[in-house]
RNA sequence: GGGCCAUUAGCUCAGCUGGUUAGAGCGCGGUCCUGAUAAGACCGAGGUCGGUGGUUCGAGUCCACCAUGGCCCA
């Protein structure tokens, strides 16, 4: 016996019953274990998820693909690492902690101390780590959990010493300086990332329009416009557009230049300039390039000596400002890097706190957000200044507080892209080589990549933080540099300090304490202070997991590197973790650490927008796993394109609850139901062979699946397989089980009812191991009860996820059955279509339909669909319309895709020629095979394409040349029968409301008028048959009966029902 | 400024190498089916396939330009 199906489950209850089962029996312990004696190995690779939050529904669906793949794999029989890893190092988690303190600068930290800072931070990262383990079992997510790796392990932390000293020896490790957005509270540097994501705010600042005397030109002016005054003071350089136009021009006393569109043509009015004024010349800007001119500070101390020049830079706009762009290299990124093209000086006048340093004069000590106003002052006293206006602009900010960045210039550590190597080949190169080898899914992903890669700067892994890796480099007053690979060698190296660090992980601040012997002057050097760039972390797992630096030659890595597959999702990763994986491995190996990439884009809400906590619209995943289950919830991201941002929510979930979950639900329980009843037992063995056309119909499909899922799964697809089960589920369910519902409940228990059982049996287990990747809940409940080991039969394993993979059989497949049945569902399909456009209800028999179908009728198909057809239509019989039946009226037309071809340009002559046709003797033609003439041509009869028309005055319906008409004339006797129909009806259902047992015999009882007792004298056994009645009494219901007053197609009726 | 992608029903999206009447799901209205079915079937409403040109016998599909949106880079 299967145990009873409960109709209307709790789904979510029944997914967290069946996580303690898994528990009890072992079952994740057992699967992790399960090909450990195989010899084909699969690699995956997990990218870390950062430890430093609770799990979102976003990282549920990347995590459902690795879930989803490692399943597939296992059933396949290969073996595997399930290396779950957590990112837990960098400055997002040093911001949480700095919050929970309320510390808002680097000071607070160390005066915190930093010792107790880092630990606090390894803490953070445990805790969260723990609650998305949880998290992640909830979601079915079968891994190693007790093997998880952290990028803060010293492991981790050393593979990247390992690197970065490879790098070094290679000469492509060096120091540099860029100018860099920088908060001024918390004294650091911000990656650009930081900023684009939520950095800017709409603000108003105090711009100023100067001017700026030429040196070569007495008493004329450049005009200059700036939105940071307090840059002024690092000005060495004024930008023109080389190729745009620029007007001098008089004003009173005054003679500057500006960007000539700035001036109106027509008005000759100026949105710049105020007041009257002429232009005296116009001229390109490259008359200008190589003037210089007087700073506005050049009186300053740290201005002494500097020569402020007029550039050429084609980023120049014509119409922001007034056209000649104030350049401060030492505050603005492009300012810097125009710097260096044109060896302007670098003026660094703010400190990490954004205070002036000495040499500004007035200026040194103060803020530089508080000295627009003496700026001001100082432009005015020297007739400098011109014009002061207010002005809205979006300006970055800190995102962790709202302070205004300024730029810095600061010197960091960076990979050099373009250093080559010992065959002349840069690392750049070497990246994009490897790039190419990898299979990028979606396909977008390598133009997306190449053109990353392409256009990178040198990779700066440094930064001025405290909780990360410790950058193993040490520089020397003599100008060496030593990195150290190891900690062995740093033990080797030390001269100082070693017992302070001996027993702590690689972090600040103990790591700090090592001092080593220069190794070109022998001095003692301490390690630079920086820590490293977190997708340093990242980006060394697949040799850090692997042990690299010890099992390289043989082992561990040897046996799984590259990996076969990742998954992530795309936006940032680009340059991120793939990014940092490419140049690691690029200079480690020089070749791809991953042969696949699956990418996804983004969780949206149910209307398509981003989820926010602070719009209300971000489902939380603990909340979305009790509502909806976890298995709605990888469906819904698993049936998704990735290449699009899916739209996540209840009202989705509740759709795959009721298509998917429901529909299968129902269907199991139906079988359930009925083996019960028959004692049906399942004994292990292949399905019985059947002549039954449902049958063997509904195997063809179930090995056409098995082949479409696996298909899929094997070029890393969950869409397709998906949907394939969707249409499956849907068919087995409104056609399979619909169409074989009398197979199930006759009373006869004969070969026929045994191979339904047997192969609804057999579809059903085979589903739910396809399905059990995607639905590991889902799968295992139906699993359980349905597997044959529950009847005796030895070979079940005790878990739908221990079950091999079904491997699909080709010969089971009958592609011609499958199209018939596929007719069928049409002709039915048409026919209720027919019969609701006359108004007459299924239940009321009919005596014939007509049917025609396109091409030519094939009998025994036909003959083969009939039974299936009339049950469904419930009809009498089924005749072919013939050809020149008036049911019939036909359109011809060219039949494009072979005329086109063939005749080119005459195809609209054919076209023509056709229209004067009589279609009904083309279509009688082309049914003998004969040639049809057409004007001038002469064409094949498949050169003809034939397709009816609605005719008007009957009850048909049409689609794709197929058409069904249904005679809506009915006899009397047929009438009768339909009443006797919905009698039966009306007791089935009145049964259901009094709760009886399926199979419960009853007594019915009945009163009505002449016509209802002719129907059931004439259709009584019918009746009784169908509602298991062992009598109809024509009496009033006694008492404890079930009683209902009904209206019968116009008769009322009284209806009793009793369980006997 | 450069690159990539998108634009099809009220919403979310399919539409293969150009070819006959552009589809599905959700939502809405109606009818029907059902002793597995909080499911399903049928019917209905809803489209200048972003715009303009071009190639072609034929363009939602290919090409060019433009517009709008998104992503990436500067």
């Amino acid at each position: 016996m299967f145990d009873d199906v409960e109709p209307k489950p709790d789904f979510p209850a029944l997914e967290r019953e069946r996580l303690q089962w898994w528990q009890e029996h072992s079952i994740v312990a057992q699967y992790l274990q399960r090909n450990d004696a195989a010899d084909k190995r699969w690699s995956f690779i997990d990218g870390p998820i950062t430890a430093n939050n609770p799990m979102g529904v976003h990282h549920a669906w990347g995590r459902t693909y690795k879930d989803v793949f490692q399943r597939f794999k296992t059933m396949q029989g290969y073996k595997q690492r399930y290396q779950n890893g957590f990112d837990c190092q960098g400055l997002w988690i040093e911001v949480e902690v700095e919050r929970a303190h309320g510390f808002s600068s680097k000071l607070d930290i160390e005066a915190f101390g930093v010792g107790k800072f880092v630990e606090e931070c390894k803490a953070r990262v445990q805790r969260f780590a723990a609650q998305i383990t949880e998290q992640s079992v909830r979601l079915g997510q079968w891994m190693d959990w007790d093997d998880s790796y952290f990028t803060n392990s010293d492991e981790n932390n050393y593979a990247i010493w390992h690197f970065l000293k490879q790098c070094h020896t290679n000469g492509w490790l060096y120091k540099g300086n860029d100018s860099m957005p920088w908060c001024p509270r918390c004294a650091t540097g911000l990656s650009n990332m930081e900023i684009v994501t939520e950095g800017y705010r709409e603000m108003t600042h105090r711009s100023v329009y100067l001017k700026l005397p030429l040196i070569e030109r007495e008493d004329e002016s450049l005009l200059v416009w700036t939105t940071t005054p307090w840059t002024l003071a690092a000005n060495v350089a004024a930008a023109v557009h080389p190729e745009l136009t620029y007007a001098r021009v008089r004003q009173g006393d005054d003679v500057f230049y500006l960007s000539r569109a700035l001036i109106d043509a027509d008005s000759g009015k100026s949105k710049v300039l105020q007041g009257e004024f002429e232009i005296e010349v116009e001229l390109p800007g490259r008359d200008l390039v190589g003037l210089t001119y007087r700073g506005p500070f050049d009186e300053l101390p740290a201005l002494d000596g500097v020569v402020h020049r007029v550039i050429e830079w084609d980023e120049v706009s014509e119409d922001e400002g007034t056209g000649i762009v104030h350049i401060a290299p030492g505050c603005g990124q492009e300012d810097f890097a125009l710097s260096k093209q044109f060896d302007l000086p670098v003026i660094m006048p703010i400190d990490q706190f954004g205070t002036y340093t000495e040499g500004f004069g007035f200026l040194s000590d103060c803020f530089a957000g508080d000295v627009a106003s003496p700026i001001f002052d100082s432009l005015k006293e020297k007739g400098a200044l011109y014009r002061i206006q207010d002005y809205v602009h979006r300006y970055p900010i800190c995102w962790r507080c709202d302070s205004e960045l300024v730029f810095r210039v600061v010197d960091e550590w960076y990979i050099d892209m373009d250093g080559a190597d010992g065959e002349g080949k840069p690392l750049r190169e070497h990246m994009v080589d490897a790039t190419h080898k990898i299979n990028w899914i979606p396909e977008f992903g390598l133009a997306r990549e190449l053109d990353w890669l392409r256009n990178m700067d040198d990779w700066m892994i440094s930064k001025k933080r405290y909780y990360g890796l410790a950058l193993p480099i040490y520089p020397c007053a003599c100008g060496n540099v030593d990195v150290i690979g190891s900690v062995d060698e740093l033990q080797e190296r030390a001269v100082e300090g070693w017992e302070k660090y001996e027993g702590h992980s690689p972090h600040r601040p103990w790591v700090d304490e090592v001092r080593i012997a220069c190794s070109s002057c022998g001095e003692k050097v301490s390690r630079i202070t920086d820590v490293g760039n977190p997708w340093l972390d990242a980006g060394i797992v697949p040799y850090a997991t692997l042990d690299y630096t010890h099992t390289r030659e043989a082992g561990l890595w040897h046996d799984w590197f590259p990996a076969d597959f990742i998954t992530e999702s795309f936006p940032g990763q680009f340059r991120n973790w793939f990014y940092a994986m490419l140049a690691m491995s690029a200079v480690l190996e020089q070749r791809e650490p991953f042969r696949a990439v699956l990418g996804h884009a983004q969780v949206r809400d149910e209307k398509g927008e981003e989820m926010h906590k602070s719009k209300g619209n971000a489902i939380w995943f603990d909340e979305a796993a009790d509502k909806m289950g976890a298995d709605p919830m990888r469906w819904l991201f698993m049936r998704h394109n990735p290449a699009t941002n899916v739209n996540f929510g209840y009202a989705a979930g509740d759709e795959v609850r009721r298509n998917l979950v429901l529909t299968l639900w129902n269907t199991y329980s139906f079988f359930v139901t009925y083996a019960n009843i028959d004692g049906w037992q399942p004994d292990g063995a292949a399905p019985l062979a059947s002549d039954n056309e449902l049958d063997r119909w509904l195997l063809s499909e179930l090995h056409q699946l098995i082949a479409d899922v696996t298909s899929g799964l094997e070029s890393y697809e969950t869409a397709m397989p998906a949907r394939r089960v969707e249409s499956f589920v849907e068919l087995l369910s409104n056609w399979y089980v619909r169409r074989s519902r009398r197979r199930f409940w006759k009373s006869e228990d004969d070969g026929d009812k045994q191979s339904a059982y047997s192969t609804l049996h057999h579809c059903l287990v085979t589903l739910v191991k396809l399905m059990s990747p995607f639905t590991p809940f889902l799968s295992e409940e139906l699993y359980q009860n349905l597997n044959s080991a529950r009847s005796g039969a030895e070979d079940a394993p005790p878990s739908v996820h221990l079950c091999d993979w079904p491997d699909a059989d080709a010969s089971a497949i009958d592609e011609t059955l499958n199209d018939e049945m596929r007719t069928a569902m049409r002709l039915a399909s048409l026919g209720r279509a027919a019969r609701s456009k006359a108004g007459i209800k299924v239940r009321q028999p009919l005596q014939c339909v007509y049917v025609r179908l396109p091409g030519k009728p094939d009998d025994d198909a036909l003959r083969r669909l009939e039974q299936q057809v009339l049950e469904e239509l419930n009809v009498r019989e089924l005749a072919l319309i013939a050809e020149d039946s008036d049911l019939l009226q036909y359109d011809i037309k060219p039949n494009l895709p072979v005329l086109g071809p063939k005749y080119g340009k005459d195809v609209g002559k054919i076209r023509a020629a056709l229209a004067e046709l009589d279609p009904l003797n083309v279509v009688l033609a082309a049914g003998r095979g004969e040639e049809i003439a057409a004007g001038e041509f002469t064409l094949a009869p498949d050169e003809v394409l034939v397709t009816t028309v609605e005719q008007e005055g009957y009850a048909s319906a049409q689609e794709s040349g197929f058409v069904v008409v249904v005679d809506t004339d009915v006899p009397e006797s047929l009438l009768d029968e339909g009443l006797a129909r919905e009698i039966v009806h009306r007791i089935q259902n009145m049964r259901r409301d009094a709760g009886f047992a399926i199979s419960d015999r009853i007594t019915t009882y009945w009163q009505g008028d002449d016509d209802i007792r002719r129907v059931l004298a004439a259709h009584g056994d019918y009746v009784r048959a169908e509602t298991l009645s062992e009598s109809l009494e024509e009496a009033p219901p006694p008492d404890d009966a079930h009683t209902e007053q009904q209206d019968v197609d116009g008769h009322a009726v009284t209806l009793g029902v009793r369980k006997q």
